[in-house]
DNA sequence: GGCATTTAGATGGCCAGCCACGTGTGTGCT
DNA sequence: AGCACACACGTGGCTGGCCATCTAAATGCC
C-alpha cells in the first residue's frame, strides 16, 4: 500500500516537527485528516483480500445487521450521498453480494437484500473489522479509546451542526 | 451540504444508542470514519466557495511554505499515491494555481511552482482553514484538544506502522 | 378528481484516490 | 563502458463521493 514510497528521509507522511503552514493554523484539523488518510489506507488494504471495496463494507455489514432496508436508510447510516449509494448497491448487485427489489407498498422505494454471497461475508468482514480496531487501538488504554471516541463524536457534532446551522 | 437529508427520526448519521455491527465491533474504527466524513464534508463545503477541490488546499498550502518541491516531495507531505498527485497538479496547473517545471539536475524530477494566482490563495485559504479549525474545536478546551490530537497521531502511527511491517 | 409539491432513485459529470503498467532518466555494480 | 536496477512521473482503469438534473411515484392541497 502506501509502503512504496516509505518516504526518502525521515519526512515521513506525519509531518512531526516540522510545523508547516497546515498544522500551524490547524493542528487538529490536519490530525484528523492524516489519521483518515493512514485508517482508510489500513482498512482498503484489508478490504482489497476480501475483494472489497472501502466503503462496501460499511453497507454490508449494515444490512447484516437488518436486511431489507431500503437506500434512503442505508444512506442515512452511512451518511452518504444517495447517487454513492444508488451507484454503490448497483455494482455490488453487479459482483452479486446483493439485490434490490421494489418494495410493494410504494414502489419508488427499493429494498436492498444480502444474497448468500453477501451473508457470507460476515465472517471475514467481522474479522477484518477487529483486526482493524486491534491495530489502532494497540498502544492505547481503555480508558484513552473511549476519551478518544468521545472526542471524536464531539467534534463531528460541532462540524454537522455548523454545517446545517443557518443562522451563524 | 449532508444538510438534506438531516435525519427523518433520530437516526442521525452519529448512530448514537443503536449499536449496530461495525459500531460493536470497532467503536474507534467507526468513529473514525464518521468524523472524517463530516469533517471532509465540512471542509469540501468551505472550499467549494474558494473554487478548490478537496485535497488541493493541502498541496497549495505545502507549495506557500515552501515553493518548487518535487512532486515526490508533495506526496510525501500528503501521504497520497504518486499519480493521484500527478493528476491534481495536472488539474491545477490547467486551473492556473500553478506550474510545473523540469528541474535541471535531474529530468526526471518535476518541481511545482505556485502562479500569482496560486498565491494569492493564500488568504482565503488560511482563513478556512483557521476556520475549519475554530468549528471543530468550538466544544473543546485546549487540553482536550491536545489530547485528541496526540491520540489521532499515536493511532496513526499504529496503523502505517503495522500496513508496513512485513514481519507480523 | 386534478395539479403542485415532495420523495426515492437513477444517471451524468467531475474530482480524489488507488493500482497496474509504461516510459524516460539517473545510479550502481561488474 | 555496459547493463541491471531504482526512481520520478504519466496514463488508463476502476471505485468512492459529491453535485446537478431527471423520472416516476406518492402525497398534499384546492
Amino acid at each position: 500500500m502506501t509502503a512504496s514510497h516509505a518516504a526518502p528521509d525521515d519526512a515521513d507522511t506525519a509531518v512531526d516537527g516540522s510545523d508547516d503552514l497546515t498544522v500551524r493554523t490547524g493542528p487538529l484539523s490536519f490530525a484528523i485528516f492524516a489519521l483518515a488518510r493512514a485508517h482508510r489506507g489500513f482498512a482498503g488494504a484489508l478490504l482489497r483480500d476480501l475483494g472489497l471495496h472501502p466503503g462496501q463494507e460499511l453497507l454490508l455489514m449494515q444490512l447484516m445487521e437488518r436486511d431489507g432496508q431500503t437506500q434512503s436508510e442505508l444512506l442515512a447510516s452511512a451518511g452518504l450521498d444517495h447517487s454513492t449509494v444508488s451507484k454503490a448497491v448497483s455494482r455490488m448487485q453487479d459482483a452479486g453480494l446483493l439485490r434490490r427489489e421494489a418494495a410493494a407498498h410504494d414502489r419508488r422505494v427499493q429494498q436492498v437484500f444480502l444474497t448468500d454471497r453477501g451473508r457470507a461475508m460476515r465472517e471475514p468482514l467481522e474479522a477484518m473489522w477487529a483486526r482493524l480496531e486491534q491495530v489502532s487501538t494497540q498502544f492505547l488504554e481503555p480508558e484513552q479509546i473511549g476519551a478518544f471516541v468521545t472526542l471524536a463524536r464531539t467534534i463531528e457534532q460541532s462540524l454537522r451542526n455548523d454545517g446545517n446551522d443557518t443562522t451563524r
